[in-house]
This record gives C-alpha cells, sequence and structure tokens, in this order.
DNA sequence: GTGCCTACGTGATGTATATCACATTCTGCA
DNA sequence: TGCAGAATGTGATATACATCACGTAGGCAC
C-alpha cells in the first residue's frame, strides 16, 4: 500500500471526503525520506511542519539544562507528530524530533492545513477529532505518571506497543517512562 | 456580564459567527448552578454534557484503587470540563468532577456539540482549536511532570493560577501536583 | 583483527518523598 | 458561643529511585 493510499484509509475512518477531495487534499503533503538518525526537528528551528509516519519510528523529545531528554511521542506508523507549541503558534521549536529507523513521511505545512480546513469543512473535522484522541491520550498518560509506579507504566507502553521492545534501546524507553536507565534495567532483571 | 456574552466573547476569540449564528449555538445551552461540593459527574454515571464554566471553581479528578484523589483539572471560568474519554467514547465515567466552590455552568450535551459542528462550519474551527489549546497545555503539564521537581511544579502552578492559592485548600494542590499533602506542607514552610 | 563507541548490567550510596502518627488550628453551623 | 470535623503542621521511619562508578558485550570503521 502506497503512502497516498495509507493517508486515505486513515481518513477515512474520521471523515468523509470523496475523491476528489481527497485528492485536492493529498496535493498539499510531501513525501519525504529519512535515514536512522536523521534530524527532522531541532531545538530553536522555525517549526512549519507537521509529519504523518508512513514507515519507521520517530521520536519528539525534550532535553533539559541538566542535558537530560525526556520523550513525549514515539511516532510510529499512521501517526502524526511535530513540535505543535511551536507550530501552532509560531515560536522556536523546544521539542526535537529525529528518527529512530529509517522512515518515510508525508509532510503538511501548517499554512496548508489552516487553508485546507478553511476550504473542506470535512477536513476540519477529520483534524478536530485527531487531535481529540491526541488530547485524550496525553491525558491518559499524565494519569498513569501520577497513579502508576515506573514497573506499572513500563509494562502498560509493551502491552499497548509491543513492537517498541526489540525496535528502541532501552535507554529511549527508560526517557519516555522518566526514569533512569539504570532503573528500568534493574526492573526488567528483577522480576523473573 | 452575563453568561451569554461571557460564552460569546470566548468564542469570538477563535472563530467568526454572525450573531445569528451564534443565537442558533447559543440555543442548545442549558445554563446550571451548582453549590459548593456538589457533584456534576460521578464516576460510572452516563456522561452526556460538557460543561463551560461561567462563574466558581470545579475540580476533575480520579480515585485510584487504594483511594487516593488526582486532579487532572481546576476548571475556572470560560474553561471547559467533562470526561471526555467517556464523552467522546460513549463509555461509562472514570473521571469525577465535583464543586469546590459555588458555580454556574453552561452545559452542552455531546450529541449537540456534534450536531452544531455538522451544520456549522465556524462552530467546528472553534472546537478544533479548543482541543488543540487543551493538547497542549496537556502535553506541557506532562513535559512538567517529567521534567521538573515538586517544588518547582508547585510554583509553576501558584504563578499560572495566584487566585488558586487563598480558593482551594492545600491537600487538593497536593492531589494536582502528585504528592502527599505532608510534603506539599514541608515545602511550602522549607523556602522562607 | 584492533580499537572505539554505544548499549547494557550491577553494586554502593545519597536523597526526595511516601507513609504513619499525632498535635494544632481553622471553620461552618447548631 | 461552643463544638465537631476538616485542614494543616511536624516528627520518625521506610522506600523507590537517582546518581556515580565500573565492568562487559556487541557492532562498526579502518
Amino acid at each position: 500500500m502506497d503512502a497516498k493510499e495509507i493517508l486515505k484509509q486513515h481518513i477515512a475512518k474520521t471523515a468523509t471526503l470523496t475523491d476528489e477531495q481527497f485528492d485536492y487534499l493529498f496535493s498539499h503533503f510531501k513525501a519525504q525520506s529519512y535515514k536512522k538518525g536523521q534530524v527532522v526537528i531541532s531545538e530553536g528551528d522555525k517549526v512549519d511542519n507537521e509529519y504523518f509516519v508512513i514507515s519507521g519510528c520517530l521520536k519528539a523529545f525534550f532535553i533539559n539544562d541538566e542535558i537530560k531528554m525526556y520523550i513525549l511521542q514515539f511516532a510510529m506508523p499512521t501517526w502524526w507528530t511535530s513540535d505543535y507549541g511551536a507550530l501552532y503558534n509560531h515560536t522556536r521549536a523546544t521539542i526535537s524530533i529525529d528518527c529512530i529507523t529509517d522512515a518515510e513521511v508525508l509532510c503538511l505545512s501548517n499554512h496548508d492545513r489552516e487553508k485546507i480546513c478553511n476550504e473542506l469543512h470535512q477536513a476540519e473535522h477529520f483534524f478536530r477529532w485527531r487531535t481529540n484522541r491526541g488530547y485524550l491520550a496525553s491525558q491518559k498518560r499524565l494519569l498513569s505518571f501520577m497513579n502508576n509506579d515506573t514497573k506499572a507504566r513500563y509494562e502498560e507502553l509493551l502491552s499497548l506497543y509491543p513492537q517498541l521492545y526489540n525496535l528502541v534501546p532501552k535507554h529511549l524507553i527508560a526517557a519516555y517512562l522518566g526514569v533512569s536507565r539504570e532503573t528500568l534495567s534493574r526492573l526488567y532483571h528483577a522480576h523473573k
């Protein structure tokens, strides 16, 4: 299945577009390939695009003053990613994004998204629901952070995304869970 | 300023509606008054409405198996609140909402929101941006949780909402920060 | 193959915070 | 006004986790 078809089916779950409308929408996306390790958005950058993942795995992360990294999102196929704070508010990036594996994405500029949302009611409908789901996921993760200990969050992550365990190095999983790599290692080996 | 005018100005910041369109939108809201301590949504309830706060302060919270409470949101005037997971997915409430002070709200049913979004492109635009902002706030709080210690999060909360300090009991602030009330008390008295 | 860099494991130690227990102060209201 | 319950302060102890230090194993360049 090619990128266009993947996006089409993804959107069809939420919004009803004619083929012509989808073709018009799709004409604003730009395909892009990245190699493992390549940087998509770097802290301080001007942010113009958001990215729809076709294949591979990216990470969106924040680096604090003590050079500690926190991972906000592992972006897998059919996920959207960007520094949305910077994108929506036209500020410089505080979040960086790079590729954990080789990856193919479709880029959509902020300007074009707003233009299309304005032109096509159903596109606006789609993007409203996409954000709804992101909001719910974010709130769920926040609750999990407050309520569960590290071990429970680790098991929750792996049961949700079993492919992550073999795909990404453990210190990145630790950075997602917000614990040190040492603690994660001990947790993993402690219980059988 | 009455409830209708407050909602009108709130929406006008994001979307352009004619007076007729706004009147039509507003006709779907239902005004409601609550007393301090009154429950709006209780865990296990069927959730049909979301709430736009006109006056007062509500809290949206989660109670875990060990009867510990975590506060997801203090809902202040011009904020929206509900158990959005239950509302969007038509499941039973896992989040409860009650009133910290006497409060006035405008209720909007999920059914009516979707109907209006379908009928009025600008309404869909408004709700997309409302959720965008909620998503960004949630992500920011998640990052703050991972990156900052309790004291920094406490100061961040009070600098963002100074009125909270006198409005809500400290054990609720602790439940928002995700620490015990004892720790919050010690933190507060430790530094000067 | 040699050497280097990255990932990963593991022990020792320090620290922030939870938890339990109890004292004190505040507040609504009968 | 006085009282009960809620809110808050504070000490003692336990614990999860960070941090530092060091060791090992695997992949890749040359």
